[in-house]
RNA sequence: UGCGAGGUAGUGUAAUUGGCAACAUCGGAGGCUCAUAUCCUCCAGGAUGUCGGUUCGAAUCCGGCCUUCGCAACCA
């Protein structure tokens, strides 16, 4: 592929219905910060694009569950991602929101110009709708009894018990989660893009990385997760996906295409598309032209997303971009996995997660730290884990012992020995290089060493590897710190002059060098070294390139005579306390998120006696136990009533072994319908206790009691 | 069940096309004293999840198994 013209980058639009956790940062915020500060350095023209996203069906529930309108839910988060995002130093070029007038009429105009050159399937489906909430609904907000093990809580799309995937009409009894009632089938119409006609070229763009035979981009630049992921859902066969929905809180269909009424765009379109009316908005306010980065084959774009994002980046939204034909694909969708969080998966729900605002308030100052840690455990290729004691060991003994401490002794010694005022020296003079005590070097091979590991360094950041760029880094600072301890200047001073002078300036070098290199990761590291050594306040338009530049034609980054400041440490160390209380604040709030139940399980609707007394339940002992086979969580009981035997099954089996459970007294509702679940008819159904986090405990009468005992 | 990505010193991660398993941290020993008890050198630590196959040679290729995470409601 040419070398592109100019690069956008995108991250994530974030969704505004929850606050911003490390999690997010890790996966699509701080790689595409790292990306672009670095392509500033290296005098790209390059935009760095993002937005809020505040449409959809789950904030309008979350106003409706919080008694507010959805304009408030989404101006509050919206407010919090600025706050974070500026606080840990994410520094888009334009920050948008989806609920912006620009926004709407970008989206409108997109699915005009789909409508209109016959992109578009227009289908009319049934799908259930709550007359009291008047809206249709999702089919995650519809439960209802699985048609195949007769779970009660079965949702629209899939039953947790058997596991199969279901669709909302499958469903007995189906009910809204929204307000309890019935919902009532109703017909629809949408249009649906036939993604299925698209399989072909995206199949060729993905894997090969052209687009009818013409190269487009390096397929092998792509992570393997990531084409991976796609082939799965090619290989799966695409479908047509509806672009609209019946919601009430989103860009509306344009009012002259017939039948728009009611209609929204759904996110699948309506996100993405903010990252183009996200460009517009920065295009006006800045006098550049937006078609330069969307519609110019010179212009490269990158998505920087987590994985869950994938299919949306790399298939949904690419088959719009071409058939809107005039658009370019993204050259490379660089997906991080994603990051957990002292052992377990980071939840929302469950207030699991160390929340970005929640840090910068924390711990004020610390942000470069955490942007430190971020990339030396971001989950590049696989998972990865967060533990407070590893961010306290990293920053303590790469950040603080390493870094700042090479930083502060070069400027202690320039101070101690020129009063800050970069020496004259002799540059034929020899002194210890960085590789070997014994190997003899020349000032000017040593700083050719510095260019080449620059020069690896940012070949990483162009191949998205971050982590190993931050090693290249910390490489450099560690050569620094091996140059001082073999020339030995403290005690060289008393016998050479002359040569403590070559050593120091040679420091010096290493210093600018590190004040530009460490930019993209430790931005307000790099400012504070850079008033240090008196230096110019980067701007991030092209220095490091400028800066190579004179190492590789054997110029000197700070010449003689330059006075540098007065000491002072870039960073200091964590202590014991400050990470102890992080940790029990985590703690605690899971342990305030499990005592909060009755929020997600409230007291059903009043029943009468008599609907209650239709109920039969009866104690019982299993005789047998046995797996289902081809079930995780199915056992197929045999069960001893005391006037008969029976068969029940029971999805237990993830918490209990067939063994555990022979000999147990169990309480059985003994007069459900038999039903077959996985081939075995059960007949009645054991009665459990369930908590918060999922654990099951068996109702068993207190007392070793008779079987087949009447329990009311 | 299927599909995708993983499983490598105590921990976190590397290893272009098969060719001496590397780096950081922790642990042990030594050196230095400019520096935030920091820095530098050396040592130790591994049947590369498991079983089998191909090969002169396998972490790497092939097959079986075990295991972790993910797979279009929300969520990086």
């Amino acid at each position: 592929m040419n070398q592109a013209k100019r690069i956008l980058v995108t991250s994530a639009l974030p969704y505004a219905n929850g606050p911003l956790h490390i999690g997010h940062l890790a996966g699509a915020y701080l790689s595409a910060d790292v990306y672009v500060r670095f392509q500033r350095l290296m005098g790209k023209d390059i935009v760095f694009i993002c937005g809020s996203d505040e449409n959809g069906a789950a904030i309008t529930i979350k106003a409706l569950k919080e008694k507010k309108h959805p304009k408030e839910i989404v101006d509050k988060y919206h407010e919090l991602f600025k706050q974070a995002f500026s606080g840990i130093g994410v520094s888009f070029d334009y920050y948008h929101r989806t609920s912006a007038q620009l926004h709407h009429e970008t989206s409108q105009e997109i699915f005009r110009e789909l409508y209109k050159s016959g992109k578009f399937e227009e289908k009319t489906t049934e799908q259930y709708y709550d007359t009291k909430a008047n809206q249709f609904l999702a089919d995650r907000y519809i439960k209802g009894t699985c048609p195949n093990c007769d779970y009660a809580d079965a949702y629209g799309d899939q039953c947790e018990n058997c596991g199969s995937s279901l669709s909302p009409t499958e469903l007995i009894n189906p009910i809204s989660t929204l307000t309890g009632d019935a919902p009532v089938l109703k017909t629809t119409t949408h249009w649906y893009l036939p993604l299925d006609k698209d399989e072909d070229w995206l199949r060729e763009w993905i894997t090969q990385g052209t687009i009818d035979g013409k190269e487009h981009h390096l397929a092998s630049d792509w992570k393997s997760h990531v084409v991976g992921q796609c082939k799965s859902w090619l290989d799966g066969g695409l479908l047509p996906r509806a672009m609209t929905r019946d919601l009430d809180w989103g860009v509306d269909v344009p009012q002259e295409i017939p039948g728009s009424e009611g209609k929204k765009l759904y996110v699948w379109m309506d996100a993405p598309i903010g990252y183009i009316s996200s460009t517009k908005a920065w295009a006006q306010e800045n006098g550049k032209d937006w078609k330069d980065y969307w519609q110019s084959e010179d212009s490269k774009l990158v998505h920087f997303v987590g994985k869950d994002n994938i299919v949306f980046h790399c298939i949904i939204f690419p088959s719009i971009l071409k058939a809107l034909d005039n658009y370019v694909l993204p050259t490379n969708v660089p997906a991080n996995q994603f990051m957990n969080l002292e052992g377990n998966k980071i939840s929302t729900s469950k207030n699991w997660a160390i929340w970005v605002n929640e840090y910068l308030a924390d711990l004020p100052g610390k942000e470069d730290e955490l942007r430190y840690f971020m990339v030396k455990a971001m989950p590049e290729q696989k998972d990865s884990e967060f533990t407070w004691k590893g961010f306290q060991e990293a920053i303590n003994n790469e950040l603080v012992n390493n870094l700042a401490n090479f930083i502060n002794r070069v400027i202690v010694l320039t101070n101690k020995y020129y009063e800050g005022k970069i020496p004259e020296f002799d540059d034929s003079l020899m002194i210890c290089g960085s590789d070997n005590t014994e190997d003899i070097s020349f000032l000017d091979n040593e700083l050719l060493r510095l260019f080449d590991d620059l020069n690896d360094y940012s070949h990483h950041i162009r191949a998205y590897e971050f982590r190993a760029a931050l090693n290249k880094m910390m490489e450099i600072s560690s050569k620094g710190n091996q140059i001082l301890q073999f020339n030995e200047p403290w005690k060289t001073i008393k016998t050479d002059e002359e040569l403590v002078k070559t050593v120091m300036f040679l420091c010096i070098q290493y210093g600018a060098a590190l004040s530009v290199a460490i930019r993209p990761f430790l931005p307000k590291a790099s400012e504070n070294l850079r008033a240090l050594l008196n230096l110019p306040a980067l701007k991030e338009e092209g220095e490091l390139v400028e800066m190579m530049d004179k190492l590789a034609l054997g110029e000197y980054l700070i010449e003689s005579g330059h006075q540098i400041n007065e000491a002072k440490h870039l960073f200091s160390r964590i202590e014991d306390d400050l990470v102890d209380a992080q940790i029990s604040k985590l703690n605690a709030s899971k342990v305030a998120a499990n005592t909060d139940s009755t929020s997600d399980n409230p007291i059903k609707e009043n029943i009468i006696f008599d609907d209650f007394s239709k109920i039969d339940f009866r104690t019982a002992t299993v005789l047998e136990a046995e797996k289902v086979p081809k079930a995780d969580k199915l056992l197929k009981l045999t069960l001893d009533l005391g006037f008969e035997k029976r068969t029940v099954v029971s999805g237990i089996a993830e918490q209990y072994k067939p063994e555990e459970v022979i000999g147990k007294q169990v309480t059985i509702v003994a007069n459900l319908a038999p039903r077959k679940i996985r081939g075995v008819e059960s007949q009645g159904m054991i009665l459990m206790a369930e908590n918060q986090s999922g654990k099951l405990s068996f109702i068993s009468p207190e007392k070793g009691w008779e079987e087949g005992t009447v329990v009311r």
